[in-house]
DNA sequence: TTATGACATGTCATCTTTTGCATGTCAAAA
DNA sequence: TTTTGACATGCAAAAGATGACATGTCATAA
C-alpha cells in the first residue's frame, strides 16, 4: 500500500493538512506517485485510527496539520528498510511512447511523437521553475533530489523521442 | 482506460493469447504498464464484445489468439493521435528512493539505497539479456525501442542513487 | 459590497487493480 | 508412468483510485 506510505513520509518530512499532502503530490512528488484529496483525506482518518498519525495543530477555515506519531516514524522506517520493493510501474505515456512509431502511419506517429517532445520540454521548465523557486527560497527543500531526478531523466527521454522521430524520416 | 489501448497496441503489433498478454506486460512493457491474467481475459472479452478484437485462431489448450479487427485499429489511432495524453506515472520505487535519503538515520538510507542500486543494476542486466535475447532471433522485435529506453534510463538512476550515497557519506 | 480564487474538508458511486482460488492441457524428463 | 513445469483460462472478493457532488472559509481586488 503505496499511498500510506508515500503520505507517512510526506508528513515525516513536515506536517501538513490534507490539502497541503495534495499539493506535494502534483508538485514535488509527480513523477513518483498521484493522490486526490478524495483518497488523502479518508486515508489520513485511518492513519489517525491506526495511531500512525496526530492532529499537531488546528488553524483558519478548520484545517488540520497532521504529524507523525511513534508508531507513525517506525513503520515509515519498516516499509522503507524491510519492505522488499516493488519494481513495478506505471506510465500511461510511455505506453503510447511505445506503441506510436510502431503501430501509425509515418505521418501520425509524426504527430504523436511531436507532441510528446513537447510535453518532455514543457514538464522540463516545469522543474527548471520548481528548482528556481527552491534557489530564491534559501536552496532548503527537502525534494530537491527528487526533482533533480526528474532532470537528469528529462533529457534522455528528450534524445529517445528524437531517435524515434529520426527512425521515421528514415523510412519516409 | 489504458489497459484497454495497451492490449490493442500489443495486439496490433502482433496476434496473442491472453497467455501471451501477460508475458508481455511482464517483459516489454515492463517499464510502462502492468496487467495480470485475471484483468486481461474479461478485458478480452469485453474488447470482443465491443467489436474490437476477434479470435483468428484457436489451438492447443483451449487456446484461443486474438487479433485487431477494423474498429480496433481505428479506435487504438484515435487514442494515440486525437487523445491528450494523461502525464500521471507511479512508481513504488521512486517513492522510495526519495525519502530514503530523506527520512532514515545514515546507516539506515545506505542499507536502502545500496539494496535500491542492486535492483537497478538486476534490472539492467535484464534488459541486456532481452536485448541479446531479440539479436540471437535477427533483431526484428517491435520492443527493441521500449528496452532501449530502460537501458538509456538505467545509467541515470545509477548516478543519482550514488551521488545520494556520496551525499550520506558526507554527513556521517 | 460582491465576486473571484485559493484554501480546506468531506462523501459516494463507479471503475480499476490486486490477490487468492480453481481448473485443466500438454510435453518432456525422471 | 508419474511428476514437474510451462501453457492456458477463468471467477470472486477485497483493495485502491477516480470523478462528481457538496459545503464552507477567508483575503483580495474590482
Amino acid at each position: 500500500m503505496s499511498l500510506r506510505h508515500a503520505m507517512l513520509g510526506l508528513l515525516a518530512v513536515e506536517p501538513a493538512t490534507g490539502y497541503d499532502l495534495a499539493r506535494r503530490f502534483d508538485k514535488s512528488l509527480s513523477n513518483a506517485w498521484h493522490a486526490s484529496h478524495s483518497q488523502i483525506y479518508p486515508e489520513l482518518a485511518r492513519l489517525e485510527g491506526a495511531g500512525m498519525v496526530e492532529v499537531v495543530a488546528e488553524g483558519a477555515r478548520n484545517s488540520k496539520t497532521y504529524g507523525l506519531t511513534e508508531a507513525g516514524h517506525a513503520e515509515l522506517r519498516r516499509w522503507l528498510v524491510e519492505v522488499e520493493p516493488s519494481r513495478q510501474q506505471r506510465s500511461e505515456s510511455a505506453v503510447r511512447m511505445f506503441l506510436a512509431p510502431k503501430l501509425l502511419a509515418p505521418g501520425d506517429a509524426r504527430i504523436a511523437l511531436e507532441r510528446d517532445l513537447r510535453d518532455v520540454l514543457k514538464q522540463r521548465e516545469a522543474l527548471e521553475q520548481i528548482v528556481a523557486a527552491i534557489e530564491a527560497d534559501g536552496g532548503g527543500s527537502p525534494f530537491l533530489p527528487a526533482v533533480d531526478l526528474g532532470l537528469r531523466m528529462s533529457p534522455v527521454t528528450e534524445g529517445w523521442i528524437r531517435d524515434q522521430l529520426a527512425a521515421l524520416g528514415d523510412e519516409a
